[in-house]
DNA sequence: TGGCTATTTGGCAAATTAGCCAAGTTTTAA
DNA sequence: TTAAAACTTGGCTAATTTGCCAAATAGCCA
């Protein structure tokens, strides 16, 4: 992967990222705290090596962090900010319902 | 699709939805109004088949919604939240670096 | 009506992604 | 050292996604 991403392939590599249920399952995770790897394999319940390259995905598109502690490799979430984010994300998809119209949404939209 | 979508999926199809460049762009470009298909094929370049199916997936997702008139079917964000989603995403990924230690994001962190 | 334009849908092959097992690496501890 | 635990990586098949072409549909106008 080059050293430096446009803009543009490092958000799409974000979204990418967490666009997988497990994905986003391990992230929400850590938004309590960071976990170590089996920790996330007892959660989602994968192949330890599946749940690895999921998380090697997370810390690829700068989601995750990871430090070595031991024998555990801790992850944890590289910014504060996921819970807003997945606030943004409930918004940018209104709630369905009359869904050929632009609706304007209440004033909890961002 | 069923009907009702749990809220972890209709996440994970919104951001599997934004998570592929050619979707991205054409949901920043409709960030100046709306667009009919054609204008899109143009602005992407691909087969004008291969851009409908990538509106679906985004309409399905409830990114986008689209509207025709006459001959054209015109397509705009369902939620005029969009930029501020895109600054939430370049944020959830700070900017790399020393890349294995949490970094403390300056203050324009959402 | 018939023809023309804009878009969607079906179907297919190529490319990518997912997830398992097995083997390799790193660290701790006996 | 040797062994064991916690991860990661390689390699493979299965599943999904992409993107093209061709055919179908919908709306406009002569």
């Amino acid at each position: 992967m080059p050293a430096i991403l446009s803009n543009q392939s490092k958000r799409v590599s974000v979204l990418k990222a967490l666009g997988h249920p497990t994905r986003l399952l391990i992230t929400e995770a850590l938004m309590h705290g960071e976990l170590c790897v089996c920790d996330l394999r007892d959660l989602v319940g994968d192949d330890i090596s599946t749940v690895s390259k999921h998380l090697s995905i997370l810390r690829a598109a700068g989601v995750l962090v990871s430090q070595k502690r031991g024998l555990n490799v801790f992850y944890s979430l590289a910014c504060d900010c996921f819970g807003e984010f997945l606030r943004c994300v409930d918004q940018v998809c209104p709630p369905s319902g009359s869904s050929s119209l632009k609706i304007s949404l209440p004033d909890n939209c961002c």
